[in-house]
DNA sequence: CAAACTAGTTTGTTATACAAACCATAAAGG
DNA sequence: CCTTTATGGTTTGTATAACAAACTAGTTTG
């Protein structure tokens, strides 16, 4: 018991912020999505999203593909593996927290 | 589902974050804890530890007595109702996100 | 009586989230 | 045309935050 309290010091933090969390649960369901998207969904600010996803993209969780629909620029983000492995690995990581002190 | 994730937003920082989680999820359980036991288990250096009680008893999560085990101080800790209540909906509000998105 | 231990608090640094301002391009209106 | 208005974002500024390290105060031990 004791260790598993200890385990949610070193939960990944990335995908803790709840801004991100949603970001990683809409990406993990949707092939691509993009920028305006995300906004609508998360109810985040542009600069606040463009934050997030700068952050998510450092790690290495998402790839940001910039192109245009006709001459309108286009973010284009997905999820990479190993932000799909982090985002399954927080999941289980958190669901047994819940069930050990349910 | 969008308004389940836009609902991450404003889920209870003061809760959610890992440290004050692990403490909630101790004193739920426990009916008070001493300073240096809720450190053993969280593994906080006593710094962090004084630092997020202080926080959590600002928002009557948690009441803190400070009294004596012989002549050295001691300093119990409990979990207020208030307390119990936002650990509890935290709880409910987490495993419906995990549900929901599963 | 000095060193070390117990039980904390205060202080300082670094990082973070958020909001607001800014920038560039494109379509629409007069 | 040319200047608003809308689209699609990025950069910048500020207030909180978490964490570690230093400090305080009293106590026991050698």
């Amino acid at each position: 018991m004791p260790s598993d309290l200890r385990g949610l010091a070193d939960i990944d933090r990335l995908i803790h912020e709840p801004a991100r969390l949603a970001l990683a649960a809409i990406l993990s369901v949707v092939e691509s999505a993009d920028f305006l998207y995300l906004q609508r969904e998360t109810g985040l600010t542009k600069g606040n999203l463009s934050s997030h996803l700068a952050k998510l993209e450092e790690a290495g969780y998402i790839a940001i593909e910039k192109t245009y629909r006709g001459r309108i620029p286009l973010t284009l983000v997905r999820l990479t593996d190993a932000g799909a492995a982090a985002y399954r690995a927080y999941r289980a990581r958190f669901k047994k927290f819940l069930e050990k002190t349910g």
